[in-house]
Order: C-alpha cells, then structure tokens, then sequence
DNA sequence: TTGTGTATATTCACTGGTTAGTATACACAA
DNA sequence: TTGTGTATACTAACCAGTGAATATACACAA
C-alpha cells in the first residue's frame, strides 16, 4: 500500500507488459505471465478476470508511456515545425535498432485480433491512436496551418507505416524515409487563411 | 492430373488462406485446415512438413495475385501518374469496406510472428513487399522522375500505414487520405536532370 | 489377361504437452 | 469473524506432430 511499492497488479501488469510485447498475445499463457511475476495463477486470476482483460490492462499501461514518448521527442528536436515532426521519426528508428524492439504494441495486438473487431484490445488500440493523431493536430493548428487534421492523419500513416515496415525488413531506414517523407509533408503546408489551391 | 481438377495440395492452401486470413495464424489449428479442406490432419501432413510450412505456403500463394491487383487498379485508373498511383488506395478503400476484410495478410503474419524474425513466412512477406516497392520504383523511373526508389518507398510507407490505420479504425477514410497524400507527394516529385535543393 | 511389385496418397488412433479457467482450502489482518 | 489475498491441485478441451495400416494406381512380367 506504501506508495513506493509496487502492487500484486502492478508486477503482473509489467510480466504482461514484457511477454505480451516480446512474444505476442496468443504465444503467451497466462501460466507464463503469473511465473514471471513470480506468483501462481490463480492469484493473476484473482487480480484480472480474465485474459482478455490482462491484454487491455497491457495495452492501457502503454497508452500514456508512449504518448509522452512522442511528445518528449518532438519538444528535444530543435529547429522548425518540420524538423520536430522529423525528430520523432529519428528518434524512433533509434529505438528500432535495438534487438527487443518489436514494433508497435498497438498495432500487433490488433493484427492478431482483427477476426475479432470489437475486442476491447482493439479499441484500447485505436483510442491511443487517435489521442496521438488528435495532439499533432493540436500542434499543426497552433501553427497557424491550414488542414491540420489531415496533415496530422498523414503524419500519423507514414508513423504506422514505418512500424509495418521496419518490422518486416528490420531495416530502420524506412523510419528515416518516413520522416523525410513527413518533413515534406508538413514544409508544403499551407498557413492558415492562404488561398486555395486554383 | 487434368489440369482443370485442383490438387490435394491446391486445396489445402487454399483451406489455410481462408483460414490464416480471417483468423490469424496462432488461432487456427492444423485440424481446422484439414477439416476445411475435407481431409484429415494425417494427410495434410503428408503433403506439407509442418505448420511453419503451410503457413509459408499461404503467403507465397498470395504473393502474385496481390500483386497483379495493384498492377490492374494503377492501369485502369486513367489520368496522369499522380492518379494513378491514387487510384491504388482508392481501389483499396473500396476492397476495405467488405466486412471480411482483415487487412494485409503478410503485415498480420509478421506482427504475429514478430518475435521470429527469422521466420520463413516473413521473409516471404518481406520478399512480397519489396517486389511492390521495386515495380513502383520502375513506374516512376521510367515516367522521368528523380529520385524514383525514395518516392517509392514513401508510397509503400503510406500503404502499409494505411492497412494498419483501418484495421485499427475500420473506416476506409484513412485509406483516402493516404492515396490523397501519395498523390501529393508524387505531384511534388521534380522530373530527372533537373537542378539539386542548393 | 492375370499376377506382382512399388510409389503415391489417405485414414485411424494415438502421444505428450499445453491451455484458459476453477474448486477448494489456507493464512492473516482488521 | 469477516474479508483479502495467495497457493495446491484440478478439469476439460485443445494442440502439433507421429506410428502403423491401408487404399489406389500404374508398370511390367508371365
């Protein structure tokens, strides 16, 4: 209860965490989750209802971790707004280098459970999404552009695109191309109350 | 052996597409694709050394016909290169309506078998998209654009994001507004020979 | 035409192991 | 004594892969 310590829930959050993202969702047991814990499971089974639930507690621990991530990484990069959003890309293929780097959390758990749309892994999965979409737009308004929503959706696709990618060749010079690809995008932005395209 | 009649074989990759697409690889048992393919799991085995096999036999059976559908949408769509390229996730968006759509098999067999890197299935996954971002690369070589490979990396990084997004969302839009930012991106592409960015 | 050998193709029944989830009991603190 | 948390031991189903026998088809010799 001691603030300092970490709860029974707490450590079987993080067991989850690390075998959840290291192996995949149906590669696991909860058997395994509860070992690496470090205690049996019936007592996981007294923490979390049921499995499904585990993987929503998992996805929800990464939710605000990841975010911060984003923003911490585009705040460090100096330079113009272009070069920030560039930064993020940069700092992740950083992270895509290392050898537990499995791409995006989110994202797997949705592949391995798109037969089932409505679980609620996956919409744990698109509400972090959208949080992340939703804050770029924030920052592309605040700039003073025009259509922030969708250069924010475009950031946000070239980000989904270059997890897929650098996780199928594990090569992170695709997550370097996707940030040129959207420091491109945000340069040929037009400022707000410009005339349109005609 | 008449060249009309399906092979054992041929039926049992197509009972384990059918199945590894619409529920995902970890989910569906060897049973099920020997029930599927009205055999038994004995005879499956005969022709095909393992899971792992059949699995790799799924994707490379895919790897031509999606292909050759990204080719037909790019030709069919009339106008200039621009278009063409859009009408490549216009088709998509349309194909991602279907309530059977699952998104791209090889990216959900990848995330799913993340922790094999090393897996056959991705490198047949890895092998797949990279034949696209090759042909694409052609494309635009041979329309007179600099720079073809990067314009063609930056459209797969769309595609691929896409196929993530709208699983995540199931809302096409985001494949819209990828093909919106392809065309851009190809729009702003200089032709060859001409002068650098200094 | 009949018989025999051989490779291909298929099935039944099984193994050893794993899985998500549970029935029951026990320890201990308020 | 009542509620919270933990453990042992279990269920019933499922899973990838296998051993042994069998069915089918065709080649070739008598």
């Amino acid at each position: 209860m001691a603030t300092g310590q970490k709860t029974t829930r707490e450590r079987i959050v993080e067991a989850a965490t690390k075998l959840f993202y290291g192996e995949g969702i149906r590669a696991v047991s909860v058997d395994a989750v509860a070992a690496k814990a470090g205690l049996t499971k019936r007592t996981l089974y007294y923490h979390f209802a049921s499995k499904d639930d585990l993987i929503v507690a998992y996805l929800e621990g990464r939710d605000q971790p990841n975010l911060a991530a984003f923003r911490r990484w585009f705040d460090e990069t100096p330079g113009p707004l272009a070069d920030k959003v560039r930064g993020i890309f940069v700092e992740l293929a950083i992270s895509a280098g290392k050898p537990s780097w499995k791409g995006c959390g989110f994202l797997r758990t949705t592949a391995e459970l798109a037969a089932m749309p409505r679980h609620p892994a996956i919409r744990a999965g698109a509400a972090h999404k959208k949080k992340f979409e939703a804050w770029l737009a924030g920052v592309f308004a605040e700039a003073g552009l025009a259509e922030a929503e969708r250069l924010a959706r475009r950031i946000v696709l070239l980000l989904d695109g270059s997890f897929a990618q650098v996780l199928l060749h594990r090569d992170p010079a695709y997550m370097e191309e996707a940030g040129a690809a959207a420091h491109a995008l945000v340069e040929m932005a037009r400022p707000r109350g410009g005339t349109g395209t005609a």
